[in-house]
DNA sequence: GCGTTACATATTTTT
DNA sequence: TATGTAACGC
């Protein structure tokens, strides 16, 4: 069987594993895809599987492309009729042709994280509460905390005042997606396993048909992940899963690596194999590597080896400050390039926070250097995009309220919010939908049993545009989906909306066009699975393959991809590890792997490089050195910059252009004139009025930077620290 | 409905 | 620092 003839022996074991449960825990580097693909190809090509019987899930949409292209290289048409998804694809798909099954219908759209914000907005203005108080960021990651965990709202635990809030919050807000006759993206998992868990036949159906269940990262699973995989295989009960504990970097998202231990728990006979053979990396990456994970608990310790030799040592540079840091990264890189020792593209740049990339993007452009930004301004996150994909949803779904909300007055046609709320409030009192409103509007006129409801003037002008979704509704089965695109631009003027002279006003209509473009290549399977895709495909999927300039990317987007050259910015307590991973241990364990998953993404150079002082809002402060350098053993590194000038000065090296210097920043301002002294307004104690928090009890003040800082205690919204100079703080 | 201003806020973001 | 947003006034 030629196709295991280039593995390893723990490949081929895994491969070619008997029947039943299969954990497959996978170092980095360590050829897992691979072993993936080639698994499904051994069940149909040795085994004589029937693709239908099988069913591969990962996360993304990118690796589930990678296995498919790898698949049809080796199986040609064979693969026909393999069931090969993301989780939340897979789901999407069973949920439309099980919909009679549940509480909405199969044309349901499916909701982003914008949609979400909106709908739990909308969600505590009905219920009358307080999004200061309660943020919509922080309900909505309760919500999904919940449904990731399989708890519904009636179960929903109310153990303090604020979880009784949360709960009133999520019960809304399911049946404000009902009525839209939406899911977000918890629910398609949600939905999913409570089908199966409460249609036993359908169950059965399923768990019959998939007589082989794969599964790839399967640290990221969460618990209705992990639930929904023990269901689907229930009957035959193959399951084999890969991942790598060492790399699950996303919690805070419900991800939970004891799944892996769970498994071992709930499959006592499950065979457990370990690909430790790094092909990937050189020696000195991994036994750094390996020094910083082998602190975390919980895991399954490995060997990784490398047959590539020790390699360099890793480059450690102490910056000044963070201008400095930024500068040397990119001259590194560019003497790297002119030295002939790498290629653009071969080299990446990895940080925690997305705000990182500014300075870098900087010194980048200062240099004249180009490079390839990963996740910043994301496609399907513009205006002008969501707003095409809102009328297209509309289309789709008249009754998605929050699309209506987000284009019924754009172009602006004199719909306000007072037209809006009755329009939703007649439609509730109808029990039909907005968009059925809007319809009936159009075509009966002033007799429709609606017209009443608003005044004249919005009576008309919601008429008009029930008017346009009427028509568009009619020549959606005719149509093209281009020419219903087209349709809904000429109609809505749309363009001349927002094309204007300058040139982000021909971006915006670039970036429809583009989108045009997309909905193209969906002229045959329509507007339905247009969409679906659009939901469920990620921005990350858009970011062009080729190309050979450096890439600077976060260390989560960075997993899963590998370089030759590979900076870490940013090793500094508060960075790396965050300061919000504060002091929960498991926390502090996941930010300890973030930083794993950046080491182990380079082939054969490593460069960490950190700041003496950085600016963090506006102050700029010392910092410490990362704990996790620390853990680094020093034989392994090769220290430059700041604290070691000697040595630099004693080596010739490329590393440390004369320029980066002169590339730092003019020097700061003069420090602020301590002369003109503040006289503090503000004591303890004293009472405080504040034109919107009211009446409040000074706790303290203080002068910092020429500027009287007061912390107030308000009886309205608790504790706030204001500057006595912007805030209008009266004393009472 | 639009532009201005004041102010709060500031991780990561596979789907 | 710089950015987004929410309330305010026209």
């Amino acid at each position: 069987m030629n196709i295991l003839d280039d593995l390893n022996s723990q490949q081929r074991q895994a491969v070619t594993a008997d029947l039943g449960q299969v954990l497959v825990l996978a170092g980095p580097g360590s050829g897992k895809t691979r072993v993936l693909t080639l698994r499904v190809a051994y069940l149909i090509l040795t085994l004589g599987v029937r693709p239908a019987n099988i069913l591969a899930v990962t996360f993304t949409n990118k690796a589930a492309r990678e296995m498919e292209n790898r698949l049809t290289r080796l199986l040609g048409e064979k693969i026909q009729g393999v069931w090969l998804g993301t989780f939340h694809a897979t789901c999407a798909r069973i949920l439309r042709r099980e919909s009679n099954l549940l509480p909405f219908n199969s044309s349901f759209v499916i909701f982003d994280a914008d949609d979400q914000e909106n709908l739990v907005k909308r969600t505590l203005k009905d219920l009358n509460i307080d999004d200061k108080l309660y943020r919509p960021a922080s309900m909505l990651s309760a919500i999904s905390q919940a449904k990731n965990n399989l708890v519904l709202p009636s179960a929903y635990p109310t153990r303090s005042y604020r979880d009784e809030i949360v709960s009133r919050v999520y019960k809304r807000y399911q049946e404000l997606l009902q009525i839209c006759n939406a899911v977000d993206f918890d629910d398609l998992l949600l939905w999913a396993v409570r089908l199966l868990e409460e249609n036993p036949p359908v169950k059965e159906k399923y768990s019959h048909r998939f007589e082989h269940v794969l599964v790839d990262e399967f640290q990221d699973t969460n618990m209705a992940q992990y639930r929904l995989l023990q269901h689907l295989c229930e009957f035959h009960g193959n399951l084999f899963v890969v991942g790598d504990e060492d790399q699950s970097i996303y919690r805070w998202r419900g991800a939970d690596y004891k799944n892996v231990l769970r498994f071992e728990d709930d499959y006592p006979d499950s065979q457990k194999i370990l690909l430790e053979q790094n092909y990937r990396s050189t020696q000195n990456v991994l036994d750094a590597a390996r020094a910083v994970i082998d602190r975390n608990q919980y895991r399954t310790p490995k060997q990784l080896f490398s047959e590539r030799g020790a390699g360099d040592k890793i480059v450690l540079y102490e910056a000044v400050d963070d201008h400095a840091e930024a500068a040397y990264v990119a001259d590194a890189i560019q003497q790297l390039i002119s030295a002939g020792k790498a290629r653009g593209g071969d080299m990446a740049v990895m940080y925690r926070t997305n705000a990182q990339s500014r300075l870098l993007e900087e010194a980048f452009l200062r240099a004249g250097m180009a490079y390839r930004l990963v996740g910043a301004q994301r496609f399907y996150g513009r205006r002008e995009v969501k707003d095409m994909i809102a009328y297209l949803r509309l289309v789709q779904n008249p009754a998605d309220e929050v699309s209506l909300g987000r284009v019924i007055n754009v172009p602006p046609r004199g719909i306000g919010d007072k037209t809006l709320v009755a329009l939703q409030l007649a439609a509730r009192q109808a029990g039909a939908s907005a968009g059925e409103v809007l319809i009936d509007l159009a075509a009966k006129g002033p007799d429709s049993p609606f017209a009443k409801a608003f005044g004249g003037r919005g009576a008309t002008v919601l008429a008009d545009f029930g008017g346009l979704l009427a028509g568009w509704g009619e020549v959606e089965a005719s149509l093209t989906l281009p020419a219903l695109f087209d349709r809904i631009v000429s109609d809505t003027v749309y363009r001349e909306y927002i094309e204007d002279e300058s040139e982000e006003g021909q971006d915006r209509w670039g970036n429809v066009e583009e989108l045009r473009l997309l909905a193209y290549e969906y002229q045959e399977r329509g507007l339905s699975a247009f969409l679906e895709n659009l939901a469920l495909v990620s921005d990350q999927d858009t970011i062009p393959e080729r190309s050979d300039s450096p890439t600077l990317l976060t260390l989560h987007a960075a997993k899963g991809l590998e370089f030759a050259q590979v900076f870490i910015i940013g090793l500094d307590e508060g960075l790396l590890p965050h300061s919000r991973s504060g002091d929960d241990p498991e926390e502090m364990a996941e930010e300890r792997r973030l930083f794993y998953v950046g080491l182990t993404r380079a082939k054969n150079n490593l460069y960490l490089v950190r700041a003496e002082r950085r600016s963090t809002f506006g102050s700029f402060e010392g910092s410490e050195s990362s704990r996790f350098i620390d853990d680094i053993p020093e034989g392994l590194i090769r220290h430059l910059g700041e604290n070691y000038r000697e040595r630099r000065a004693s080596s010739s090296s490329w590393e440390l252009p004369a320029r980066w210097e002169s590339a730092r920043l003019a020097p700061s301002a003069p420090p602020p004139d301590s002369s003109k002294k503040i006289e503090r307004r503000y004591r303890p104690a004293m009472h405080v009025r504040h034109p919107v928090w009211g009446d409040g009890i000074v706790l303290n003040s203080a002068i910092r930077d020429g500027e009287e800082e007061v912390d107030v205690h308000f009886e309205s919204v608790g504790f706030k620290r204001l500057l006595a100079s912007l805030a209008k703080l009266e004393l009472i």
